[in-house]
DNA sequence: CCATAACCTTAAAGTAGTTTAAGAGCGTTT
DNA sequence: AAACGCTCTTAAACTACTTTAAGGTTATGG
């Protein structure tokens, strides 16, 4: 837990700019908020039964936000690399233990902030409400997206809408956990993927 | 296009009310913003190719919101009812045509407020930021669980999820509409519910 | 109050996706 | 160098879900 160095800040500082400007003294504000750590592959930042404490932004690296099912079989909801922030929302905002599990897919290097220090930035510097209000908006338009996928196409398109949608996660990330993403096994990914090859 | 008459407006207050307390001058501005309409019954608030220029409460009624694929077929995103809020964000932050329709499955009454009504609103009233921030995000919540049902658990599954989750709207809903909802066909939704009834 | 469109169900045949099992390739750990 | 775990693939048998078609029932709009 350290205090954000100079590069981990301006990528932050960054990606808040794309929303809206800050001033120098919102800018202080928002950092000194912040912590960085640094995660290693497959350490977790929240376990199931755990309250989600933190706001993570990613500055390098890459995570994975799943559930476990009763048989024991784990779903990625979400994958998150630099640049994108990820919580358990449900968890953060209601101070009640968690349903999932994020985790580190590479090694990584993040900027975290508590939540009560982020609602004492809504409420001092009330321009954060529309910086955050914009990320989740842009959020619930990404899983709009894939609700609509997931109830009418095939796993196939799925597939290549994923491709499509994130060619860069879709070099990084091992293909069982594509599967586990889409929805299906790793032995039906590999046979489209099959099928693909054949007819591409 | 009417003024809100008192019963609509204080259907919209009390909403507002359960996440944040309002001043007489923030309620007067809210109200002053918004527009009343009736729906009829099969009546359009969006329709795919429109951009979506209002974010709409529901007063009463019922609405559905979907996409249709290439085959024609339609595929419910979501229902929204009495109390709740819906657009479609992506056509309505972005001012781009909208790919999906809303359509009234009840007839209805309504509260709209137009793009830049609202942020008018968001600049001179900033608590709104924060209003408009919280009904996202537990809308986000809801989807993710929904995506997480769509990658995890069997048709039948859902459906029973469905109930447990909006018993209220299974008895006002067509089955047709609920498939539609589940990504599975009415025929198949049609024997999940027979072998319900014979193992209950 | 009649016509028609929307809704629900059944069943048979077909397609999409899972399970189980087995083996091969690769990178890490001991 | 051996042993291990993780990833990817193949294939056959199985289950979940769709398609097509048909018939009966209920709403509702004209």
């Amino acid at each position: 837990m350290l205090s954000p160095d100079q590069l981990s800040q301006d990528v932050l500082i960054d990606s808040f700019k794309k929303i809206f400007p800050l001033s120098s003294q919102e800018r202080e504000a928002l950092i000194s908020r912040f912590s960085e750590r640094h995660i290693k592959r497959r350490g977790f930042i929240l376990q199931q039964g755990d309250v989600c404490k933190h706001f993570t932004f990613i500055v390098s690296g890459c995570f994975k936000m799943y559930a476990i099912d009763q048989a024991g079989k784990e779903h990625n909801m979400q994958f998150a690399a630099e640049g994108e922030w990820i919580s358990d929302l449900a968890s953060f905002y209601s101070e009640k233990p968690s349903g999932v599990h994020i985790e580190a897919i590479e090694p990584a290097v993040i900027l975290q902030i508590k939540h009560d220090d982020l609602l004492d930035l809504y409420i001092g510097y009330h321009r954060f409400d529309r910086h955050f209000r914009v990320i989740v908006e842009t959020k619930y338009i990404e899983l709009q997206n894939r609700v609509l996928q997931n109830i009418s196409v095939t796993a196939e398109q799925r597939y290549l809408n994923f491709l499509d949608q994130f060619p860069e996660l879709a070099n990084r990330l091992p293909n069982t956990q594509i599967a586990s993403y889409l929805g299906i096994t790793p032995e039906f990914l590999s046979k489209i993927r099959k099928v693909l090859v054949h007819r591409p």
